[in-house]
Formats: C-alpha cells, structure tokens, sequence
DNA sequence: GTCTATACACAGATAGAC
DNA sequence: GTCTATCTGTGTATAGAC
C-alpha cells in the first residue's frame, strides 16, 4: 500500500489536471481518500507546500522517463517518440492534460512558489527537446531549419496547446494529427 | 463613459485573462471598479452569467474581426495576419492569454454553459481558420499537405500553446517564433 | 441602478486529543 | 499520523432601502 503522502500527491495531480488548482481543495482530496482535512495538512501544511510537491514530482518523473530512454540506447526517433508518450497517454484518458498546461492557464493566480516550478518545468523540457532536435539533425535524422530552440519552441508549444483544444472540443484525433504534422516535419522539412 | 455593464466585462476579461475564471470574485472585479459586489450581481446574477457573457463578447469581437479583413477585400496571406494579430496583440501586454486558452487549463470546473462557449469558440474559429488555409490552397497562395483541417489544427493549437508558454517561461519572442514558423510552413511545405 | 447589510457555505489553516 | 473541533476569512448570492 502507498504512503498517504503519496497517494495524496496522486489524487491531487489528477484533480489539478482536470479541474486546475485554484478551483479544488483539501475537502475535495479528503473525499476521495476518505480522510480529513486536517490529515493533509499534517503532509502538506499549506496549499502551496502540496502544490510545489505534485509539480516536482511530475517534473521529476518525465526527467528520470527521458533519461532512461536515453540510456536504453534509443535513437533520434525513438526519443523523439518517447517525448511524444506522456502527451500521448494524456489524450488515451478522458479529460487530462499536461499538469502544467493546464496551470499555465491560471498563472498568475498561482502561488509564486508553484510559478517558479511550473516555469521550471517548461524551461528543462523545452531545453530537452531543443536538445534532441540539435543531436537529430547533427546526425541527419532530423531535417529543419532554424536554430534548434526555435523548432522546439513550436513543437512544444503545440503539444501543450493541441492537449487543451482537444479537451475541450472532445476530439482525441486532434492530438494524434498534431503529432503526425510534427513527425513529418522533421522527416523533410525546407 | 462605457456603461457599467461593459465596464464590468472588460475588467472580468482582464482578470480571466490572467488569472483564470475560478481564481476571481466579484470583489476583486468591484475593487477594480470602485463600486460593490451587490451592483455586479445586479447586471450578472450568477457568476455563471459573467463568465457566459465575457466569453460571448470576446467571440463575437473575433468572429467580427475576421469578417472586416475578409470584406476589406484582403488576399489569403493578409487574411492569415489577420487572423495571427490578436495573438500578437495579448503577446504584447505583459501577462495577457487568449480567454479561451486560460480557460482551457480549468474546462471541468467551469460552470457548464461557460464550457460550451468555450467549445463553441474553439470549434468556430478552428473552422475559420480551416477555410481560410483551404481557400488560400486552392488559390496556390498557401502550401501543405492533408487535410485543410489538420493543418488548422496545427496552426491553432501552436498558437494557444505558444502564449501560454511564453508567459511562463517571460520570453515574448517565443510568439513570435512560433508565428513566423507557421507561416514559412505554409510558404513552401512539402 | 447602486447601495448597505446579511445569509450561508466553504475555503485554508490550527489546536489538541488519541 | 490521524482524528474532532474550531477559527477566521472569503466566496456566491439575496433582501430591501435609497
């Protein structure tokens, strides 16, 4: 059995990505968990402390699934597809996006310390990307033009936005056509 | 002087833009404008109706937009500027979003009638912008392959994502970037 | 149409028993 | 480490005077 800490952490990523995190609260984790109130504050003192923790922890996680794809010897596709994955498992389920697209939309509303890991977040795995682009194209398997971050700029910003549109306009094949269109891209681009 | 109701919406509007839909009150829209709580409720009596009515002007202010460039008589690619403008605009207040995309992030806790003017700007102007590459096609202005409406979803979605990173991460020439490569796709894409 | 006053529910948070 | 109980502030919303 997981430690409370942890399955508090996990209920509140699931809530933070479908509903945001302004509009939930430790009544609505109590619930789900069928614990109180004042048993998430012992974990997690203030909002922010639990906010901070799921934003690391989820950061961490895509960090460690990169890093391990890259030790398994993947090659420039492979890695590119395993950056594709996590978006690609957002749009299997119902209703969830990126944990952090969906609290870039309510930003400022953020507490600052969440802010700085949500900046965090985007700033590393933007880079990450820029970085695999570089490498892909240095070895001949990636074919555009511009300076890496540039491209990267757009594939990110795409998967980021094409999570939310389809969420809303309840469409799972608007992820998949994004990801295709950035795939071919990359295959022979000008 | 606009009249109460107006004024109401343009400071809602403001602060949804930047903070999201949950994270305001009536209080802090009342502060804004130096009057009370009460008087909000007089014009919009649920927060529901606010949120319905801010996300309803802002379509129609777009959908207007786009029908003055197209009876301006402009060509595909200044229909494309167009189109890219209000994008560019928000990318050059300080912390501004489209409405739609900073509701996207929290679409399940928004009351209901405020999800389905979401959807409903979403989906309009996906379609608008769907035409627009169609017609530029077949005019041999714009090139691409697929669908038209692939295509438009890849240019909308980077567009929605792209604002949304770049405050994020404070870099406003992330917008542009993002803009400029939409465009060189459709210039001369394989 | 705007105000004061208020109702009621829920938010985040703490004290202290077990 | 989890609970009950409670505090205090704020949220949406309404009644009724002006």
């Amino acid at each position: 059995m997981k430690d409370t800490a942890t399955r508090i952490l996990d209920v509140a990523l699931d809530l933070i990505q479908t509903r945001g995190f302004s509009a939930i609260s430790y009544a609505d984790i109590a619930t789900r968990l069928n614990i109180r109130k004042a048993s998430i504050h012992y974990h997690f003192p203030r909002k922010s402390d639990l906010g901070v923790a799921v934003v690391k922890r989820y950061a961490d996680a895509m960090t460690t699934a990169m890093q391990q794809a890259q030790d398994a010897g993947f090659d420039h596709w492979q890695m590119l597809e395993a950056s594709f994955a996590p978006y690609r498992e957002f749009n299997q389920t119902a209703d969830r996006v990126c944990l952090c697209g969906a609290l870039a939309g309510e930003f400022l509303a953020l507490p600052e310390p969440v802010q700085e890991e949500v900046s965090a977040f985007f700033k590393t795995h933007h880079q990450w990307l820029e970085q695999l682009l570089e490498n892909g194209r240095d070895a001949n398997a990636f074919h555009f033009s511009g300076p890496a971050a540039t491209e990267a700029g757009l594939v990110f910003s795409a998967l980021q936005g094409a999570l939310l549109v389809r969420r809303t306009i309840g469409n799972a094949q608007h992820v998949e056509d994004v990801i295709k269109k950035l795939s071919a891209r990359l295959k022979l681009s000008s």
